[in-house]
DNA sequence: GCTTACGTTTACGTAAACGTCAAGACCATG
DNA sequence: CATGGTCTTGACGTTTACGTAAACGTAAGC
């Protein structure tokens, strides 16, 4: 059983401890405790990951509680299992309209890009 | 010449007029005026959507000012454009990431939402 | 001329996401 | 056994991105 302290996983993706005891306060993480030192599992090395992705991507720690648990959840009923459903669009929509923003910015950057060396052969030209 | 009241600018990209003057606060926006009143030009609304854009990819205000700021700037000395360029690649990478990001979650989204669908066939089964 | 709608500035309030001490517990090493 | 490193729990501070309320100006319509 592969373990990890709070100062690993810092280290690991960078974070400070105090973000990933933060993290816990919002119960996004819930590390076991070995006495009063927390020990992470593997799957809280996952979620953590998730989390920092989630926060790369530009959502809210509480947009990400509810991703984490939609990851988790095991919905039995079937009205809940539609609503479940309705929500991974919901995400799915968020993601591909951010999609279509990089696109276009990517786009943006690499027209500005071109102007620039063209200015700068413009420039050794002189 | 077209121009908009900040109202119409906050109808149409939905954000509340306060939320307009406090960009401008920040130096994203400078609009003329009409006496007292703001008067939004074409070009200013086209910030204001980039401005909008940039917060849909999770950037801060102060990083979307720098890049508007890139936008415009007219690089005369070839040190600044190098830098200018360099600023460029950062921005690309970073929306590389996002991108990468996005792929991940979108490829988890759907083995859960496939788990889902594998689910709502078993309940009708029963 | 009064109301209504929309605009203005100033200023304080607030939620989110941590940073930054403070004060101590627990090991290991010299 | 003192020192150093890593861990713990508070608790207050800070930045960002606005919200909200007060108090007022201005033009339109009845």
């Amino acid at each position: 059983m592969t373990t990890y302290t709070i100062g690993e996983l810092a280290q690991e993706f960078e974070v400070t401890t105090r973000a990933i005891r933060f993290y816990e306060d919002q119960g996004l993480l819930s590390p076991a405790r070995n006495g009063q030192a927390r020990v992470y599992s593997v799957r809280d090395r996952v979620r953590l990951k998730l989390v920092l992705r989630g926060k790369r991507l530009g959502f809210s720690l509480g947009e990400i509680g509810e991703m984490l648990d939609l990851y988790d959840a095991d919905p039995s009923e079937v009205g809940q299992l539609q609503y479940f459903v309705s929500k991974l669009d919901e995400r799915r929509a968020q993601l591909n309209q951010q999609q279509q923003d990089i696109q276009v910015t990517l786009k943006e950057l690499d027209d500005i890009e071109a102007q620039c060396k063209a200015l700068l052969v413009k420039k050794r030209a002189s």
